[in-house]
DNA sequence: TGACAAAATAAGAATTATTCCTATTAAATA
DNA sequence: TATTTAATAGGAATAATTCTTATTTTGTCA
């Protein structure tokens, strides 16, 4: 059971790299299986330290390179986080964030029902929420046109 | 008008240093005062660099120490952004998030409601969506029974 | 199958962003 | 105005990432 989902995913990650024109590398293929047993939000250290068991002279450069090409393609996502450089927000009224996945930017927006958005109750007999935000991602204005044609290739 | 506006927010500035027993101190004053102008989400460099305009001879350090030290009691808010070090998410499932600001541990979980919500018109109009994602900030379990007292100081 | 062109890799240097360290200075209080 | 305690400047140290270049490998096609 566990295999063959295994194989279906990694079939899926072979046609994906074909569609996308990569080539498929050891390197990538142990990288990606790696991933796909991972339950958290591995760092490209973290990933580097686990792959590096199974391939031993795998460099951190290759799967940090790979980590953000997956992403590029659409095969894992880079999660919001604290960042660095951080960014600091002297708004502290409720508001709600575009990212631009592209040129990094983030654009604030206002939205009633966003604002309006209740905390679950699992969530908040858990955690103390302080502040929600909505956070929508995708390409701004002037990525999109700078790539309007980009994956035509 | 403006400077009125202005001097509220410095009195308020002040106050909340005395409630927290920060001293006032010109630097401080400064980079708040840069702070109220700015419109977007700048960096402690983008600051350091506004702010020694003014204060010939502040230092990158005390920037960024103060910056932070106002997100601790509340003046600012550290936003997410693509961080550093990067996390990366295998699970390509729509689901949502939660940020420690303590540890800084995300935590996902899944909930209906967030999956369902709409794109705003105006949003949509502008910027091409892919992603979309409620955050929620605060203490999770552990880190709130570690300091279950620390604001009663 | 073998050769070729383009892409990917390893290794380490370089860069960027941040935090730490410590001597000095300044704010708050009496 | 003297004292105590926190805050600062400046620079060293660290962390995370990206760049550079020579070498190797993949995918393709004869």
């Amino acid at each position: 059971m566990q295999s063959k989902t295994s194989n279906d995913l990694l079939k899926f990650f072979i046609d994906t790299c074909k569609q996308q024109n990569l080539k498929v590398t050891p390197q990538r293929m142990a990288i990606y299986k790696e991933l796909i047993k991972s339950k958290n939000h591995p760092s490209a250290e973290a990933m580097f330290q686990k792959v590096r068991r199974q391939f031993h002279n795998i460099s951190f450069d290759t799967v940090n390179r790979t980590l953000f090409t997956f992403s590029e393609i659409g095969l894992i996502d880079i999660v919001e986080g604290h960042g660095r450089p951080r960014r600091f927000d002297p708004d502290m009224n409720m508001h709600h964030h575009f990212h631009c996945i592209k040129c990094g930017n983030i654009t604030d927006f206002r939205n009633d029902a966003y604002d309006n958005l209740e905390i679950p109750e699992n969530i908040k007999q858990k955690f103390m929420v302080i502040r929600k935000r909505v956070v929508l991602k995708g390409s701004c204005d002037k990525c999109s046109k700078r790539s309007e044609f980009s994956n035509a290739s």
